[in-house]
DNA sequence: GTCTATAAGTAGATAGAC
DNA sequence: GTCTATCTACTTATAGAC
């Protein structure tokens, strides 16, 4: 299994760029410039290497093989931080009110983390239709069933209002993704209502009493 | 003031191609594709242009015009059709209830009304500042304000719950834009929810009782 | 692993004939 | 109003020297 020669334990980089980062550059550029807005030329510039001199192809056989590495990589590691995140709040307070507001704050914080990869996809609309796959898996899937077996049993000890739990919480998720898209592509908060203000009142509109 | 010459009352287009033919064929295009993946060839085929030839140009002095142009046409359209549809609806039954369902049911097929636009300026993200702030004043400020000062009176008679009307707005606004994107952008109906479910959830939400 | 050089293609835009 | 022809610039990607 490990017949590999000895070279360097892991990013074996000598001294020149990373594939690191030119994944980390691509995200960026891709995200802000759209995929057909950003060169090799561009990548080449950014990670250090002489651009126009296709040194890139050493590392990608590809543009396209570059964007798929990027997503892929990033879908990963915000599911890996989201987990994580749920694990560590998850019931430990009696305090329903305080743990929706704990929640939806980490929603909107994750949504933020994932902006850039957000954006990129956002702009390739309909084009890479496998990648946008992998981001509603993460985003809507997943994230919603989770959060319906919550509201379902609230619902039965009358914490929270309302009868449609699987509903309730698609309404609470397009809010939260509402609000985010808003202020990010708008650079402006919806009516000018900050995040806290914006919670307070999902959480008071859902919560019984 | 009517000083023009009598060449023809209103779209002069002889025997060829008419401007509008050319802006209905680029909102679409560059809606699936983005205005990177739409060369002027590809426009000039769409109407009927012997592809490659630059006859475009006798119409539009550049791509970039082409977009503009097509954007503020979209934006007067749908503002039209709002204020129009607004007048129809205001205060029409005494039932508040149905008034709400009513009124979330235009904002739904109003956003799909604008589904082409939306797409082309969610592309070209930062890269047309001018023509994204038509649309945030189309979409957010107008819209908010306006349901803002219809629910703080609704609050007064203590129709609807919660205190503060303008996050109210903004949370009711979030979710429907949410919901909307969701199902534009991953083709599904988030959780599975239909929109007369959605919006009757959303309405027992805030409703008092 | 990076460089030089270059192939082959496509883009936006213009001038002028019809 | 459309077509022919063309200029210039830029793109992805490859082959081979160092």
């Amino acid at each position: 299994m490990a017949a590999k020669p000895v070279k360097s334990t892991k990013t074996n980089k000598k001294h020149g760029v990373t594939r690191d980062s030119i994944l980390d550059a691509g995200l960026h550029l891709f995200s802000e410039r759209g995929f057909d807005g950003v060169s090799v030329k561009d990548v080449e510039a950014a990670v250090g290497l002489t651009p126009g001199r296709g040194s890139f192809y050493r590392h990608f056989k590809s543009r396209e093989e570059l964007l798929e590495t990027i997503v892929h990589r990033e879908v990963e590691r915000v599911r890996n931080m989201r987990d994580m995140q749920q694990r560590a709040v998850g019931g430990s307070l009696g305090d329903r009110r305080a743990e929706l507001i704990m929640q939806f704050r980490l929603s909107l914080t994750g949504l933020n983390e994932i902006k850039a990869l957000i954006n990129l996809l956002a702009r390739e609309y309909g084009r890479f239709p496998e990648l946008m796959k992998q981001l509603r898996e993460l985003l809507v899937d997943e994230s919603q069933e989770l959060a319906a077996d919550d509201y379902a049993e609230d619902i039965r000890k009358k914490i929270i209002r309302g009868t449609d739990s699987a509903a309730l919480s698609a309404v609470v998720q397009s809010a939260l993704v509402g609000y985010h898209l808003a202020n990010s592509y708008f650079k402006t908060a919806p009516g000018g209502i900050d995040s806290e203000r914006f919670i307070n009142t999902l959480v008071d509109l859902i919560l019984e009493k």
